[in-house]
DNA sequence: GTTAGAGCTTACCAATCGGTCAAAACCGAT
DNA sequence: ATCGGTTTTGACCGATTGGTAAGCTCTAAC
């Protein structure tokens, strides 16, 4: 057959399915692949079970449309970490926009650090063929500029390992940090001040 | 009763329950509570499911005897942060501490993950009653030994956490780290050295 | 070696899991 | 209004879940 055979998705297609992807994922974040149901996704789209299955083929395949939309957008900060702008600015511009996703996307944050928690059943293949040539490529540049004695001598590999650390903590331990920080309205601000003032004197030659 | 009835374990006890609690700690801190199954645990400890609610009264009372084993080390190094001794050998040396703690205890980081990544359904109580105040006390150590002028200005709350979150993560992303390292021998040493020249050029007064 | 109790297993249970199916309800174009 | 296709549902299925009952086996103290 020509490949041809698929239909513009209707307004209630649309509508279900992003009810849904935003129902598990939701639901997967917080319980992790195994420990989630159908029954939980179907009742938090406000959906049936079956019809659930109606616009997805199964819970896997539920759970790996939700990983695919993730990883574009997860690595998407270091795509644009740009080889040929002012190495420093480059770098704390690249921990306030991973900061910020902390912030804005806790659920998408929670979930990969839940895959890779367990062993990354279903990410290993993605972290072998497109994290790691990625992060090959930006250590590179990170070591360039330490060469040029742009940045003060680093390993760039575990620079972006701190990077991820730090910032994914706030969204992955929001319930500890919550906590510990008793509900300070300004502990994103802070974080930010912080990080900004832990590797500017880390990096600063 | 007079409040003995408390019979000493006999050998067998002893070993059994260790063999449920180690294995149990596999499944656990792999699957996550819901996640993981009795069958799982009884498989991964040569015993009957049946003989493993022998030794505990079901599921949940294995994983909080688990937890409650876990808290306790794992607040260890905080506490003996010693106020009286040099402020920068203290934090560095509680960083290598919970580095070291990640390498050799990597189960534990992930069961403590995992159960702060979805909510820390069982585990607020001890944050609020027991975390908290611990928090509070190092972080007011903390700020005498800036005031001092003994390290440089720092946020102690944030500076906590940014510790917390770089050397659990070699535990906690220990999948991903391996694959980008591409199974570096020398990681661990590595990552001692980074964090110890990034937490000494921050801290420097 | 006997024996009382600790340790262990076989067989089973109700509840819940992911998933199916046929039929009903709904929708938009005519 | 009607008709064809899309959407939704209630009833149901086999497999797996955490957990139980009852009896068998082994161990340790005498």
């Amino acid at each position: 057959m020509p490949d041809g055979d698929v239909k513009k998705p209707s307004r209630i297609q649309r509508r279900n399915r992003g009810l849904i992807l935003d129902a598990a994922l939701d639901v997967f974040s917080t319980h992790g692949y195994r420990g989630a149901t159908l029954d939980q996704i179907a009742e938090a789209a406000g959906l049936s079970k079956p019809n659930i299955l109606y616009y997805f083929d199964g819970k896997e395949d539920i759970h790996v449309t939700l990983l695919n939309q993730l990883l574009g957008t997860w690595q998407d900060p270091l795509v644009t970490l740009n080889p040929d702008g002012e190495a420093l600015a480059e770098i704390l511009c690249y921990v306030r926009r991973k900061l910020d996703m902390a912030r804005d996307l806790p659920r998408e944050s929670r979930l990969f650090a839940g895959e890779i928690l367990r062993g990354a059943p279903r990410v290993t293949p993605y972290l072998a063929s497109d994290l790691q040539p990625l992060f090959d490529e930006k250590c590179a540049v990170i070591k360039t500029w330490v060469d040029k004695g742009q940045l003060a001598p680093v390993d760039p590999r575990h620079l972006i390992f701190s990077i991820w650390a730090t910032t994914q903590h706030y969204a992955d331990f929001a319930v500890q940090v919550k906590v510990l920080l008793k509900d300070d309205p300004d502990s994103h601000k802070d974080a930010a001040r912080h990080l900004d003032a832990m590797f500017t004197r880390l990096l600063t030659p």
